[in-house]
DNA sequence: TTGTACGCGTTATCAC
DNA sequence: GTGATAACGCGTACAA
């Protein structure tokens, strides 16, 4: 049924060898035989069998992005870009969603799946530096985020302490006083939340304001939800904020809602700020303050890096970390519309390899 | 350098065959010799080649999710759907973003990619009747939507008009007599947009409420930016209004943000309802009534479909069409929280088959 | 219950 | 420039 190379040479007068040669813009080809074979190709319909090409070349053109679900809108905006990246380079992503469950986050190094494509875009929530182990693979491999430093892997990560601490100084330059932060770990030493919440501390240490336990809300999931559900637990128990520190944009509107309804006038009685400035921040009401990650530059970055990976042979090149640059973006919300203030810039790191590609 | 199935037979002193039936869980082996061949595989780290078995079985297990982008939340939540729903079934998911133009369209449906996959979940946006030629392939696909009604193809689309009705009923139950529609495109025929924009006129006439053209707001694109442009317009033109059916949730989303810079009290002044129910929805301040159109259900379906076609040998059966039932969900932006209103339920309908599957 | 042998559609290595 | 032909790794008749 299918029509095969096979086919196209035998209409086309020519060996298969010729019509592979015609596929794939060998340049030594005689135009008129190039013809025939075009024409050949037309008239029969033919297409490449991607399985067979595959199997022959050891190469799927597919890579893996695994985030925790495209239904928050930070790994949606991170899939669109990472798809348009690697669509620019000819290149296809399979998405996979990992409930930041450490089961399926495993699976997404070990599993059935892994062997689908030809490398992985992985940005863990679950697995931390404890499972540094899992994450010795022998496929190209660019990790985001900052939960498993030293994994012998490309990291594309993002200036947490430094943007966070810019956001609580943000914060403060407005005159607040009571700063408090939403969705805090308790206890964790890594992670997006340990990082933004030291760059609180450390915001305010710079604008001397006292750190009062009191004003740190814990959140584990950074949903909408839960951060509409700590706000209002710290309002009811009657903790004086004038300002709140989110640690993403969806704890943020979460949290604006939780404001309103408490009747909270915001930016006025108290200024709020999130982290990721997704889509939404730009149209909440009022609008959401944020702190752009460069989300576009880790993308990019990260379908570079990896293809570099999967492109690199047999020299195993240093691993790299890379750093995009953010910036604080001032909506209402913190009542400065359209201020826009850059954080201390990023940038690119070689750490020693101290492992090869297999 | 990879280990193969040869290379486990060798191991386990068995042949190739054994191996194979071992991995495909072939029931009449021996328990001594399935152990055997198990251990064998742990300890070489065997791992299926999916392009080798891709070849033989000419099944790659992957089907294509082609929407506009995953950016716009509706479609994020969607695609997340779709996902967890195949990977219910063991299958696996490829995104394809169309950015809802003309020429990605035409290629998912045709281009190199099309052939990586088993299958195709196309929601189109760009491509109408007049191209129903193009829909016209031999490979399953199941039709999100209302654009390509007639296309030899299973369908899964939206009670529209009946919801778009209900929602403007949903308006007018609350007194409001001066209802504005934001989205619609002038002179479709065809699409979500002139199926909503008819069930907002059939809404009107049975609440006795006469059509007005002033009220028709055109919004091309269906983003927040457009939402909110289109909102300020009418404001900006002196249009006179105490109500807002949005075509979508970010229409409404970006409407309400106009609103709230025209200093514009929602519900007190202007009551909104969107559609699509997303996630933004609940945590909207206010929270933002909406219609669900059975999202969940929707993805469900689809892939359902999709693999019964993949999985049908040789007998062609009818197109479907599926409706999934839909629901008005009340909230503050309506000022009726909690109530939900079912919309006219969905079904099933069997539609002759003008075509047979190669 | 297990083994042998062949073919899936390509690409790649040589000759010619 | 072009043509045979051997892999690539797996599934599956068919045989044993």
């Amino acid at each position: 049924m299918a029509v095969t190379m096979h086919d196209v040479a035998q209409r086309a007068g020519v060996s298969i060898k010729t019509v592979s040669n015609v596929v794939n813009g060998y340049p030594y080809i005689r135009a008129a035989t190039k013809e025939r074979v075009e024409a050949a190709i037309d008239e029969l319909g033919y297409r490449v069998n991607m399985s067979a090409r595959n199997l022959r070349t050891r190469r799927t053109g597919l890579i893996t992005l695994a985030v925790p679900e495209l239904s928050l809108p930070y790994f949606a905006e991170l899939a669109d870009a990472v798809i348009s990246a690697a669509d620019a380079a000819g290149w296809t992503v399979l998405i996979e969603q990992t409930s930041a469950s450490r089961e399926r986050e495993t699976e997404v190094l070990s599993g059935r799946r892994r062997h689908l494509t030809d490398g992985l875009i992985f940005s863990p929530l679950a697995l931390g530096p404890d499972d540094i182990g899992l994450f010795s693979v022998d496929f190209p491999l660019v990790i985001l985020g900052e939960r498993v430093f030293g994994a012998p892997a490309d990291h594309v990560t993002m200036n947490n302490v430094a943007a966070a601490k810019a956001a609580t100084l943000h914060l403060a330059s407005l005159g607040r006083r009571r700063i408090a932060v939403i969705g805090a770990h308790e206890g964790e030493q890594v992670g997006s939340a340990a990082l933004r919440t030291e760059g609180y501390r450390a915001g305010l240490a710079e604008a001397g304001l006292p750190f009062d336990p009191e004003l740190v809300g814990e959140a584990g999931l950074w949903h909408r939800s839960t951060g509409a559900e700590t706000m209002s637990r710290m309002l009811d128990d009657g903790v004086e904020i004038d300002a709140v520190f989110a640690l993403n944009d969806a704890l943020a509107l979460g949290a604006l809602h939780a404001l309103h309804a408490h009747r909270i006038d915001v930016p006025g009685q108290v200024a709020l700020i999130g982290f990721d400035d997704v889509d939404d921040a730009k149209y909440s009401v009022p609008a959401l303050s944020s702190v752009d990650p460069g989300r576009d530059q880790i993308a990019h970055t990260a379908v570079e890096l990896l293809l570099e990976r999967i492109g690199a042979s047999g020299d195993p090149a240093p691993f790299r970390r890379v750093v995009p640059d953010s910036r604080i973006v001032g909506r209402e919300s913190t009542g400065e519309p359209g201020d826009v203030v850059d954080v201390q810039p990023g940038g690119t790191e070689q750490v020693a390899v101290d492992m090869t590609w297999a």
